[in-house]
DNA sequence: AGATAAGCGAGACGGTACGTCTGGTCTTGTT
DNA sequence: AACAAGACCAGACGTACCGTCTCGCTTATCT
């Protein structure tokens, strides 16, 4: 059906022990070494595999470090399939960014998490991977509650949810990013706050 | 006072004209093949120089590339010392984000942007200079309008100007970061707007 | 058995066709530049092959010039195991040194000879290498006819073939390195006659 | 009146304080390091010299070192401007040339002497230079002794006198260079008494 | 059950770039 | 003008990884 050029691998014979055991060499050493220093081929060392195992199945070490970190964000999130709805949608909204802010702060995810960003930044196609399967899983869920709120009518009805999303979750990417001042649950309260209610004075 | 392992080179004897010839081969090639296809060798090759005079003056490609940027941006800058200042905030901050929009979208800044942004994420030590040579400068601004417009009692009085700033440029780097929107002087629009007015209903 | 700090290559999956590639490109590289200007680098490159591939395999660019010119040696040395022996001692081994005076005169040989020697002047390693797998299969030739001289009453009992050999080569060997004069068969006719008869006159 | 492209430096002007400084530096690094590792800025360091300075007055790190053997060379024969001559030829020779084996086992003279003689085969300008500064004074003694002899009807008169010095002097090089047996006063005796009463039997 | 063939660990291969070292030239004061 | 100092262009060094390519070996299907 599809005589591509290179026949592609038979998925069904895939070793899972191999699989598994490259997302966890990738993870242990994007903590231990940086994303810079980490080869494939230390990967490939370290999981105890050949190297075109690897090169097999995953066209980067981007993608190896995507699918390794998606693995680790879904048995995170494995039962969080929505956002809390007490009604009080700034309390609401205020306890998710905290619960972000200690994502961000937590040193497991942190240098993965980095690792990905930096690259997306760079490289349009693993971006798009990167923003489809880690990014949008979570936004969706601050989009849903937001659009809830709008209904309720607790936001105004011309706002478009994707902007309003972008407003909450952009200063807090910004300062992690940059590392320009600590990333703490009140700062976290204050972009909710602020975001809620505007700066403007009257 | 000069306990370096490794004697430093004398500076009053660098030659200017390699300096300059680096800077630019650097931006040049960063625009064309990317960062992570950036090379040192090509760098010195475009250059017409030793790959040791760069290692002399240099520690890093990443420092090379903010040099370069650093002396694009002041080329650019070289006047605006201040943000313009009609009276109406609103229309002030819209036109600096639509500027700093284009500058974004600009092909000419983009590349070596994006690679300092990469860079300066996984690495710390980049990301402080980054950050105090190109990113400050600029913020810097920012702050100085939204602490006057604070003063005329257009801002409330409580709000950290900080917080503010990243509540303005937070979005747009959020969005031109992960490539998730086009960024439109409209999306520049929106976020003054809505950041002014706050996002609550009443 | 195996106490390598670096874990030793897998000789049995080694490329002979790169092994070839090498040895050659070395030997034409040392007839066209001279062994100072020899390098690594050049002798990949002119195999078509990666430098890894040459470290891999040989500790220094001696090295392998001692392999290939001993792949050159055997070739031309194929059948030839024994000195000729024709009774007449001061004959056979006149042809014999003719036949050194030639080879050494060649412009194949000259090159990689001069660098070898050369290199094992200053080079204890080397030298062992060289003596043993380039000289001493030569030398051994001319010992054994002179111990069949020596039982043929041809030559005093009490001499030590070993420095027997040496007043032989000893001589060619000077002229060759230092070029002080042309070294031609009458040359090796001469130290033929002298070294068997003596110069002392009565 | 010579014109030369590159203005000649003016040697009256030399620093005979430099020159001195630069042959020392030569001949301890040869002798801590080997002629490899030799290099013209280690030179240059040691000796506190500019490294131009060691440009203008040689051509090649080879040049500096047959000009510093050459001083030390002429320090050491300062007085002997002949071989002795008792009458008994080969009393003489056997004297001389346990000598010049104590020379050749001497460390100070040994790793810039081997430096020289491998430079030598390989390189022919520098092979010229170093027969005629440093061996023909040594050989021209030999040469002399050689031909009092033969005119004493101590040698044969047919005899090149050239031919009978290589004979002596092959055989020690021979040995010396390849480092085959120790090189011994037994060993020069030998030499002596089998060239002057030949090889062969009767 | 034996043959066939794919994935696998291993690692040699042709390459590219690294960061360092040295060669030989040029420049800038100093003596 | 020679000198000490050392920056400069050039390019080889030996190493580290890249991504590709065989090798046998182990499995898993398919005759």
């Amino acid at each position: 059906m599809t005589p591509s050029p290179k026949t592609a691998p038979d998925a069904s014979r895939r070793s899972e022990r191999s699989r598994r055991a490259i997302l966890d060499a990738a993870l242990e050493l994007v903590g231990e070494t940086g994303y810079q220093r980490l080869t494939i081929e230390a990967i490939a060392a370290r999981a105890g595999v050949g190297k075109q195992t690897i090169y097999r199945w995953w066209p980067s070490k981007a993608a190896v470090l995507l699918d390794a970190f998606a693995a680790l964000g879904e048995e995170a999130a494995a039962g969080e399939t929505e956002l809390p709805d007490t009604g009080d949608l700034e309390a609401d909204l205020k306890l998710v960014l905290r619960t972000t802010v200690d994502e961000l702060n937590s040193p497991r995810f942190d240098a993965a998490y980095r690792a990905l960003a930096a690259e997306s930044i760079v490289n349009p196609e693993v971006c798009a991977h990167f923003v489809e399967r880690i990014l949008e899983p979570q936004l969706r869920l601050y989009a849903q509650r937001l659009a809830r709120a709008q209904q309720a009518g607790h936001i105004r009805p011309d706002i478009d949810p994707r902007t309003a999303l972008e407003l909450l979750t952009g200063p807090l990417t910004h300062r992690w990013l940059l590392r320009t001042l600590p990333l703490t649950h009140e700062y976290a309260d204050a972009v909710v706050e602020l975001t809620l209610r505007g700066l403007a004075h009257g």
